[in-house]
Formats: structure tokens, sequence, C-alpha cells
RNA sequence: CGGGGUAUAGCGCAGCCUGGUAGCGCAACUGCUUUGGGAGCAGUGGGUCGGGAGUUCGAAUCUCUCUACCCCGACCA
């Protein structure tokens, strides 16, 4: 490709509405162009990447024996009303209607559509296991969109979804995709770590997500620094940080606390840590509210409570008026101590003594508080956040933290949408059985933005080579005047490109700084700059984008240069 | 959905308070000079001032209203 014949846009300015660093670069490098929130137009130079990235996924998943489809993207209503998921995507779903009247939604996911398909295409255990997936626009209305094509409302996704006739066979796939993500993304040259993961609204029993590792990104993760063991912060599993209660030793004693309202406050105040201080959080449950009780330095897991059988769905603190009506003071002072409501404590909380609360009472506290002597709980549960530090829950080494951009994410999904859909096959015996599922996400467009999140620099991108939009560019200082330098570079890129090398040759009436800037924005990996200085003593020089040093080649060598160090 | 903010050329912004010819920088186009790190000079084109209504002789500017977008929060692959 020669620029005068693309389409090439930078901008040396970065816009004033991006905030992360991939979001800048793809509109500085002109990859994409935002139309309204969440909403954005990939330009050839964007839609290069997004292919690079669909082409490995397409071999991968083919390679696996995943069979491609495409579904419509614009789902009936009725489909959903079938498995009850209008509630549980809300307001995400984009609702339309036709001129009939006929209420549509575009596809957040393909759950429904899939299951449709397969209940009556897929009638005999002999058509199994079978795992179907397609490249496809999603449309998700998020609350928020915000930092580019990361969280977009309409993105592209690859989705598979598996059937089987046991639990068994889709423990296999399920093993399988986990392979089938780890090439992907190790192709890709990214970062990335496959974590144990809550499974939302989608639902299913077992499920992971995959994380490009990177400071920007919206997840915690949790790893041990000693052992396979990794999470999400919302699905990990905090143990106990005492194994057993010691015998209460202080009397009981009210203290006051004049104006000593958060943690922090009244630590200072009494001289002593967090770790020896409960937090009482008052949530609405499913009869009246439900007391959750953590460790001072430990924070509530808003995904683990709302699982919890008592807790209301979607969770939800008591506001002011409600704490006060309840425990007769403001948020500041709550304590268990002959606290009107079920309480529901911490592992860790439920093995401490001597403890400090809220009294109950404005502006004081209670010290030398001890359970079964001074209050009593209902039920112990898992119900704060890891942190990093606490023993890996496996039992081996300890948990560190990461910050993570989820880019995929696999669930077994069981028999959920088959029960619910009715989609059954014949087995052996001629017996009907609901078709065990399971689902594979991957985010297509998504990946693009983490891949350059993970890797760039002051001047611009750094593509991955297999992601970069070109291989190879070709950079003339002075093209249009210079003879030998015009004819170096045609005959370069002639052959580069009959050998098959994705090559760009910048042949723009441009000055060389302004050139070499544009490239090392756009983030191409090898470039070979061509001009009368080093033309006259027979060299040309390369560099690669990472490292950036010039390196004099003979000019009869740089092909073969090239191809050695190319992938091609 | 709650709180805050913004809307003027492709991008970034000024002008509004105090109503009277719509401006600046970047980008684009033309010419000349320059040519190994985002050039200089001269010139050119490009605007329903987010939409609607109102006040006024006259509205980018004042009033009302609608809409869109951005940030923070709760929510979420």
């Amino acid at each position: 490709m020669r620029t005068s014949q693309y389409h090439l846009v930078t901008r040396k300015e970065t816009p004033q509405d991006a905030e992360i660093i991939s979001h800048q670069l793809m509109i500085r490098a002109g990859m994409v162009r935002k139309i309204g929130a969440g909403l954005y137009t990939w330009s050839p130079l964007g839609f290069r990447v997004l292919r690079k990235v669909e082409a490995i996924i397409r071999e991968e998943m083919n390679a696996s024996g995943a069979l491609e489809m495409l579904m419509p993207a614009v789902q009936p209503k009725e489909l959903w009303e079938e498995t009850g998921r209008i509630e549980d995507f809300g307001g995400q779903l984009l609702a339309m209607t036709d001129r009939a009247e006929r209420d549509y939604f575009f596809g957040p996911t393909h759950e429904e559509v899939m299951t449709e398909f397969v209940r009556d295409e897929v009638t005999s255990y002999k058509q199994l296991p079978i795992n179907f997936y397609q490249i496809q626009t999603k449309f998700r209305d998020e609350i928020r969109p915000r930092f580019g094509v990361m969280r977009s409302r309409e993105f592209i996704m690859k989705d598979a979804y598996s059937f089987h006739l046991t639990a068994e066979s889709l423990e296999e796939t399920y093993r399988l995709m986990e392979q089938t993500y780890t090439k992907i993304l190790s192709r890709m040259g990214l970062k990335f770590r496959c974590v144990l993961a809550d499974s939302g609204a989608i639902g299913g029993s077992g499920s992971q997500e995959f994380h490009v590792i990177a400071d920007s990104g919206e997840d915690a993760i949790m790893y041990s620094d000693d052992g396979d063991y990794a999470a999400n912060i919302e699905k990990c599993e905090a143990v106990s940080l005492l194994s057993a209660r010691a015998e209460p030793e202080n009397e009981l004693t009210e203290v006051a606390t004049p104006d000593q309202k958060t943690i922090e406050q009244v630590t200072e105040f009494l001289g002593v840590n967090a770790d020896q201080m409960v937090k009482t959080l008052l949530v609405e449950g499913v009869e009246g509210p439900v007391a959750l009780v953590v460790r001072g330095d430990h924070h509530l897991s808003e995904v683990k409570a709302a699982h919890l059988s008592e807790v209301a769905t979607p969770l939800r603190f008591l506001d002011d008026k409600e704490v006060q009506e309840l425990a007769g003071c403001d948020v500041g002072s709550i304590g268990v101590k002959d606290l009107n409501c079920p309480i529901i404590v911490d592992l860790t909380v439920a093995n401490m003594s001597d403890f400090i609360c809220g009294a109950n009472k404005e502006g004081y506290h209670l010290t030398g508080v001890n359970w079964q002597r001074d209050a009593e709980f209902q039920q112990q549960a898992d119900i704060r956040e890891a942190q990093a530090g606490d023993p890996s829950p496996d039992g081996q080494g300890i948990l560190k933290q990461a910050r993570g951009i989820e880019v995929g994410h696999i669930f077994q999904l069981g028999d959920k949408y088959s029960k619910a859909m009715n989609a059954v096959v014949l087995d052996e015996n001629g017996r009907s059985q609901a078709l065990q599922m399971g689902c594979y996400g991957m985010g297509v467009s998504r990946l693009v933005a983490a891949a350059i999140e993970q890797s760039h620099d002051d001047n611009g991108i750094i593509w991955p080579s297999a992601l970069a939009p070109f291989q190879v560019a070709l950079l003339p200082m002075n093209y249009q005047k210079s003879v030998q330098v015009k004819r170096t570079a045609d005959e370069l890129y002639e052959k580069l490109t009959k050998a098959g090398y994705e090559v760009i040759l910048d042949d723009r009436k441009v000055r060389p700084g302004f050139m070499l800037s544009d490239f090392e924005l756009l983030g191409i990996p090898h470039q070979v700059i061509i001009g009368d200085r080093s033309l006259d003593e027979g060299f040309v020089e390369y560099r690669h984008r990472q490292k950036m040093e010039k390196q004099k080649i003979e000019h009869a060598k740089i092909f073969d240069f090239l191809t050695q160090h190319t992938n091609l």
C-alpha cells in the first residue's frame, strides 16, 4: 500500500475526551472516530487491525473443531421471554419495534437464538458434541460507555456455544476452549491471565475470565505468588484470617467517641488498629433488613453479598432514615450488640474476640465485645473481598493483586437454557435428555484497545507483530526529489509486496520528521528508512518500533534481513 | 438514574457578562523557499454559532424549552 492511495489521518493533539492511553492513541492514529456515546466508526487502518484479531480467533476456533456460522443481530422479544432473562439484563437491552408493533431486541449475546437453532436442528446424541460460533456486532446499552472501544455500546464479539449429552463432555470442550483462548492470546503477543469468575447475568455453574494485564484495567484480579490460583476479586475466596476464636479477656466497655464516624477516625481516636474493629453494614434483605459484618480493614464484596439468599438483589444499602429507625443512630455508630435484625458475619469476624464496634448510640463505641457473651450472629459466610497479602485459598502461597481488562469469558451453563427452552435430544436408549451447554465469549474490538493499552510508549502505539496493520513501513526521505531514493523505495516495495509482506510505502510529500513521527504513532513494527545520506554509502537504515535504534543494513541485503527478522 | 459541566469550521478553543460585520491556533488547499525529527512566508476555502420558541429594529450573546455529549457515583462482558 502506498500512503498516497491510502487513508491516513493522524493528529498531533490528544483528543480532549479520551481518558485512557489506548483511546487517545486510537483517535490520534485515526483508527476510530466517535459518532455518538459508545459508537465508533472504524477507519480502514483500524479495521485492518480488527480483521487481524478476528483472523487469529477464527483460525484457532476452527482448529479446535468449532463451526463458524452467523445469527441475526435483531432478536424477537418472545425468545427472551422463554428464558426470562429480560430482567437480568435490564436496561442494557436495546429494544425496538417494527412497523407492525412487533418487539425486538438488538442482541447483547445469543444464548437464546443459538438454543432455538439447536433445538430444531440437533435431535440426536449422534450429532454431539458440537460447538458453533460467530463473530458479530453486539449491542449493550451501557449506563456509561467509556474508554473508547473498550466499553462501547456497539462492539464486535466472538461468541461460541457448545452442546453435549453429558456434563463430562461439556467439561472436555470447556477445557479445550480454555486452551484455545490461551493460544489465541499468546499468538497476539499479549500478557494475560485466566482467572476464576462470577458468572453474572449469563448464569451457569462454572466460569473463567481471560484478562489482559494492564494498570488501566477496570477489573481487579487476585493471584497466588506461588501457585496456580487466580480469580477475579468478585469471585476470589477470602479465607478466615483467624483459625480459632480466643477466649474473652476484656470487659465490655462503652466509650465515648464524639464525632468519630469512619473506621479511620475511630482507630485514630482510640489508638487501635483497624483489624481490631468490625464494620456493620445494613442492607435490604428478603424479609426486612440484614446486617453484614466485616473486619474494619476489610471491604464488603457486593457481589458475594448479593449472592446470599437472605439478601435482596440488587444489593441496596439502607438509607440514613432506615438506619436511624433500626439502629437508633447514624451509620457511623452501628454495632452488633442488641441489633434488631439477622446478622451475617464474615469468616474472619466469626473468630474475632475482644473487638470494637459501634454502640448503636450516637457518638459511642463498644470495646471488648465478644461473640456469645455480648452478641450473637445467625450465620457466617465469605462476604468480604480478598486482599493482597491474604493466604491463597488453595493453601499455596500468598495472594497478590493486579488490574486486568476482561477480553474473554467462558461458562459452563449446564442445562439452564436448554431446560428453559426445551432443547432436548434422544440418547442411546431413545430417552429425551436436556442438552448440556457451554458458552465462550471473546471481545474482538476490546482486544484491539487492550493490545495498545499493554504496548505503547510516549510516541505512540507499538503493535505486537501479529496485530500490526502493516508489517513493514518504507520511509523514503525526499522521495519526490531524489531519483535514487525513489528507485530504491519502489523496488523494495515491489519485491516485498510480491513476497507477501504487508508493506506501506510513504510516498507523501512530507518532511522527514513528520513522516518518522507519524509512523511511530502508527506503531508499524519494521521500519526501513531510505535516504540519500546512507544510500550514498550503499546502506539503508532499519529500526524496530520497539527498540527504535537505527541499524545500517547494506542496501543489497535488506530484503533478506527483513525475511529473517519478520515472522513471514 | 442522581450530582456537576459543556455545545461556535475536521480538531482544540476565544467571543456571551455589557445584543450591532463570527474570530484564533492546528488541520486542509494553492504558490514559492526549505528537506534526516511534527518547517517558513504569502494567499485560499470551509460555519443553519446543537434544535425549537420567545424578547428585540436587530440574538452566538438575553429568556424559556428540548436534545446531544463529557465527568463523578451507583450498575455492568
